[in-house]
DNA sequence: ACTGCATATATCGGTGACCGATATAACGTC
DNA sequence: GACGTTATATCGGTCACCGATATATGCAGT
């Protein structure tokens, strides 16, 4: 496909990294947007982390090296997937939304 | 979690569902619904009609025996799952267009 | 001080979705 | 009858994700 759909992983992950954030905290704050439905595990977080690192779509923040937090950043280009994405769920919004109503209405029909 | 994130290519198979179709028929349907973006490979859609068959989203047809088309539909079941999905697409759009509009806000006052 | 829990990062084996290739065959049309 | 499209099916490989495990620090209660 031209432009591949994000994982939902993924995508909160983007997400998160508009404001600079490390590794746990992205955890928590992935939770937390999702009204405690998506709990990503550790293998997830930390593997997605690298594939975009090496990706350009986040960047590590050079920062705080004393500490044993490493803080992440969204780039441009990550910036950029997150609006293609988000036309992508409007896609998919707007074709099920449309089905399922034009369903609602044959059965109002009869 | 709770409940699973649909795959695009499963969504579409479902949406495409909501008419008897059989499984080429999904393949062209799926392609014109996204306006050429997704086009379904033949292992992904056989695949997953197999999967969704045994999870009982979708039933086969029983008419039309002498043709080689098998047709297939959506059940209350895979309605269910639809409804549920287009809640958790919800969510995203309303977190990404609200994050992204955050910093949009932020460049403006600046 | 020590105990225990939350914080924090990292790796590994297994599962499942998807892709692309390949195979097979019937249908339509030139 | 040769060729392209329609149609279903299977298989090997890749990749994302999960859950378990390992390791270590920070902090609060006793």
């Amino acid at each position: 496909m031209s432009h591949m759909a994000l994982t939902e992983a993924v995508y909160y992950i983007l997400l998160s990294l508009m404001e600079p954030m490390h590794g746990y905290g992205i955890m928590q704050n992935v939770e937390h947007l999702s009204n405690g439905r998506v709990k990503l595990a550790a293998g997830t977080l930390y593997g997605a982390i690298n594939t975009l690192l090496e990706k350009g779509w986040i960047v590590a923040l050079s920062g705080e090296t004393n500490s044993r937090k490493k803080e992440y950043q969204i780039t441009e280009q990550g910036k950029e997937m997150l609006r293609v994405e988000l036309l992508r769920l409007k896609e998919l919004m707007e074709n099920g939304n449309r089905i399922l109503e034009e369903e609602q209405n044959e059965k109002n029909r009869s």
